[in-house]
DNA sequence: GGAATAGTGTCTATGAGACAGTATGAA
DNA sequence: TTCATACTGTCTCATAGACACTATTCC
């Protein structure tokens, strides 16, 4: 029996919602040489308390960071999964913003989600699965605001909702929403951004708030 | 490394939702003797291709019943749950017809899910995240009418949803909703039950519809 | 002035929730 | 006749979605 823990890593690059892939070494002793994988990892009994001491430390080597949403997916199964033995892996899903990750881990290579070529073991249903998860959940959640930095204008937010939902929004009922009632987000007093036009106020997320609203929508 | 599988099985009896527990055996060697615990048990490597056959085939040994509505709910990991090992336990959660679960399995023994005594392992911490992830989901999706028999009233599948959600509906929003909006059930043509007053319809779930009701609120 | 962007106001159709009402059968 | 239960009709208020509008900056 081999139990590992599996991540998938989303982040919103160049307008295009990518997970994080690695490589496999082409040594003859690994399964799947030379193919892409999700970064992942054996639990490291001594040091690990539980799995999610094992996909933080798994990221943190592998990225350099450590992602603000974490959430386990579903722990996938079986026989047929790995040539070696009968496995077991706990998916993992996180959400980073684009540029802290090409800044922490400059070789990182991604993929777009929705355009992936054949993955190592059964990670191309990892993936799919962590994607709908994603997707569905922010229908009614604040989760895309995860993929953006710090700062931010409600159009940008706006834009995230957008590509990852790929559906357009109104820009009134946006913004209703997410200040009046959701409350998640809250201006940067005297900071603004200006694009093409006039000046954009710039807002942040309030942790509490989002919290909140997830675990309403659980 | 423990690899295990546990079911929280749940029913409804007498009014109260309840889950199914067994109490371990005495013997030294197993941990928690005497305990209460969820029914579990180990992977067979050689026999089961899934965690999903790991958990009917305990359930039907253990019960004897094949559950209509299975679901993995969450795996749990830790040094320190089980005191022999590092453990994972791949949890799921079943919802059965009490009637069925009592003529298949005379012996089983059923607990209120919300006056629980201490259980082996973190198992309240399992029963309670179950019955809040089917109290949620009761909300937006036609789950506990896999607690019903087979064919029963819209009064009685009415009385399912106010017991599971702890909370009174209004009867005709409610038939509105099961009828004209989700269409999960149909109408079993000349049959009729009587209690107090007059006849009322007996009705049958539509199984397609409520599968499709499940995906669209996953 | 025109194009692009920021931000606000308001209408309407839909739907959830609440109440009221009618019908049936048994004590 | 009264009570409990089955079943239906309809009103209202909250909300989501859509459109319209003004203001600002740069070309």
């Amino acid at each position: 029996m081999i139990v590992t823990v599996d991540a998938v890593l989303l982040t919103l690059h160049e307008q295009v919602l990518k997970v994080v892939l690695h490589t496999r070494p082409k040594g003859a002793k690994e399964p799947f040489p030379g193919m892409l994988a999700l970064p992942g990892g054996y639990v490291h009994e001594d040091s690990d308390e539980d799995t999610n001491e094992t996909v933080v430390r798994t990221l943190l080597r592998k990225t350099g960071i450590v992602s603000p949403y974490l959430e386990q997916l579903y722990t996938f199964t079986g026989r047929e999964r790995d040539p070696r033995d009968w496995s077991c892996s706990i998916a993992y899903y996180a959400l980073v913003n684009c540029d802290e990750l090409l800044e922490s881990a400059k070789g990182v290579e991604l993929y777009p989600v929705d355009d992936l070529p054949k993955l190592a073991f059964d990670h191309n249903k990892i993936v799919d699965y962590a994607v709908s998860r994603v997707r569905n959940k922010s229908n009614y959640s604040p989760l895309p605001c995860f993929l953006l930095p710090k700062q931010f204008t409600l159009t940008e937010l706006q834009r995230t909702y957008e590509l990852v939902l790929q559906k357009k929004e109104q820009k009134p009922n946006f913004r209703r929403k997410m200040q009046d009632e959701w409350q998640i987000v809250e201006e940067v007093p005297g900071v603004f951004k200006k694009v093409r036009g006039p000046e954009a106020q710039v807002y942040r997320l309030k942790p509490e708030r989002a919290l909140e609203v997830f675990e309403r929508g659980l």
